[in-house]
RNA sequence: GGCGUUAUGGUGUAACUGGUUAACACGUCGCCCUCUCAAGGCGAAGAGUCCGGGUUCGAGCCCCGGUAACGCUACCA
């Protein structure tokens, strides 16, 4: 076997990426590394995948430390905590990269790759035009070091890919690694594509920054989603180009949609300050992911299927996770969480309210909206019930104005969605982006923001819409528009 | 299309190394409690284990062949 030794200290990672809010999904991996880790005695490492500066946020990166704080998921070592194999943020470390990358070139196990993204992108449309599998075709494989010199005098920009065999010198034809709840997997190496390793602007992709930093940071055992089995292949390559000791890889269930695809913020909350705000308590979440997949022996607790974290790190038995993607069904989740709530003293759980519901910061944002609006105190709920309620759904008279029908008005509001997605949660990024859509689909400003404001408040008053929905967050607020557009949804299933 | 993974009620899981009418939880439905709604108590329906072969006295568990779902197939992770 070529995985890790028994002695070799036990270390694993989670290594988000900073592109939004934090993912379920992140949570649901941290939580295995973390009980891993806590039963061998291991140590638990946080390391940020920020390579991708398109995709990058940069309030992501606390709200990834929150929401896992916030789980009780600490970690030993991280950009914030510090450690012994620093620094724990990849875009730090791009020099360890290159060099890496010059040592895969030296040897002969990558090359320099000229193509522009352009003409990969009209190669991959003819392949996929002529059902071809999408690869890339080697132009730049065989380049003569004096074309590669020529090249790179002049100025290209250049990626740098990985040599799969049986090209090179190699001739090993396939690759067979084990993961550790299915046994030996085999690929091809004509179904492994030549990878690129480092991009053109000097970043590094996740597969060589992985492996890199895995190896430097003696990870011992990688636990990461299924959807990682299938470029395994290139990581184990690696590995063995740099002739290091592979670790044992565990491939963990993907958490699923009610309709067994990947889950998705399009079918599903999957941001953890959705769940933190909507007043999910993180016991709840953590017991409830840890049913996820199995794992936990069935007579726990009298098989009440409630257990606290403690208990995971004590009894957990990782070959034991059933590999089927389990269904995230939002229906248990809450009964879960309520019996959480119901097992809380009465006065923790008025702290509770106090704090998440009621909480002086919330509060405070919402009286000040509310100061000019009202005459007496008392008058102080009515216009600010949306703001602690969890079902707004508004009637068909609130949100429909007279001059638009049921179906363009739906499809404007699926467009609001969509734009508001992908809008920085501040003032002056939603005013204009939301006057923007307005224009380019002719809804006048008022139009415009009076069916978000029956969406999000359920009414046609409200205190003003943006400051809001700011106040509101993100999370909340997209997930209520996606559950007004599902239940009108139904609604027309029904009449059908 | 190619490659890979997976497959137990609607959902999450059980079922000792193959051994009685496939168990538990959520959800659903009904009843009790009750001013309402929850909570709580009691009960019911719902799968014959993706399909087809095979091995065996016996298969959800083993073997072979299908099918379907999902994932990957990016200068994203």
């Amino acid at each position: 076997m070529t995985s890790a030794s028994s002695e070799t200290a036990i270390r694993v990672r989670i290594a988000p990426s900073p592109t939004g809010d934090p993912h379920v999904g992140t949570a649901y991996i941290g939580l295995l590394n973390y009980i891993y880790a806590r039963q061998r005695s291991g140590k638990f490492v946080l390391r940020i995948e920020d390579t991708d500066r398109t995709r990058f946020v940069p309030t992501s990166e606390q709200m990834i430390f929150d929401s896992l704080r916030w789980l009780g998921l600490g970690w030993d070592e991280g950009p914030d905590v510090g450690g012994p194999f620093g620094p724990y943020r990849q875009s730090e470390r791009t020099e360890i990269y290159r060099e890496h990358a010059d040592i895969l070139l030296n040897r002969g196990k990558a090359y320099r790759c000229f193509c522009t993204p352009e003409e990969l992108e009209v190669v991959r449309k003819q392949q996929i035009a002529a059902k071809l599998p999408p690869r890339y075709p080697g132009t730049c494989r065989h380049l003569s070091a004096e074309q590669i010199g020529q090249n790179l005098a002049a100025g290209k920009p250049c990626t740098i890919r990985l040599a799969v065999p049986p090209h090179g010198a190699d001739l090993t034809s396939s690759t067979t690694f084990r993961d550790e709840l299915r046994g030996q997997i085999t690929f091809e190496h004509n179904n492994v594509d030549d990878q690129i390793l480092l991009k053109s602007d000097g970043f590094p992709t996740y597969h060589l920054a992985n492996v890199v930093d895995d190896h430097l940071m003696q990870i011992s055992d990688v636990i990461r989603a299924e959807e990682w089995i299938s470029s395994t292949p290139k990581h184990v390559l690696l590995y063995k180009a740099f002739g290091w000791q592979i670790p044992r890889f565990w491939h963990m269930p993907l958490l699923r949609n009610l309709d067994k695809s990947k889950i998705s913020k399009r079918k599903n909350p999957v941001s953890l300050i959705y769940y933190r705000d909507s007043g999910y308590l993180p016991e709840a979440l953590i017991n409830f992911l840890g049913l996820m997949g199995g794992g936990m022996p069935a007579d726990i607790n009298d098989g009440t299927e409630q257990f606290t974290l403690a208990e995971m790190v004590e009894h957990f038995v990782f070959t034991d996770i059933r590999v089927g993607g389990p269904v995230f069904d939002l229906t248990k989740l809450k009964w879960l969480n309520g019996e959480y709530l119901r097992k809380l003293t009465p006065e923790d759980f008025f702290q509770v309210v106090r704090s998440r519901v009621f909480g002086d910061d919330y509060l405070r944002q919402i009286s000040s909206l509310m100061q000019t609006r009202i005459e007496t105190l008392a008058q102080f709920g009515d216009l600010t019930s949306f703001f602690f309620s969890d079902n707004v759904i508004p009637p068909q008279d609130v949100f429909l104005s007279k001059k638009r029908n049921l179906e363009e008005t739906l499809n404007f509001a699926q467009d609001q969605l969509a734009v508001l997605e992908a809008t920085d949660w501040t003032h002056d990024a939603l005013e204009p982006a939301l006057k923007k859509l307005g224009e380019e689909k002719s809804w006048s400003v008022k139009e415009n923001f009076m069916l978000l404001r029956a969406i999000i408040t359920g009414s046609t008053m409200s205190p003003p819409l943006l400051e809001s929905m700011i106040v509101f967050g993100k999370a909340r607020s997209l997930d209520r528009i996606r559950r007004f557009l599902e239940a009108q949804k139904k609604l027309a299933a029904q009449k059908k």
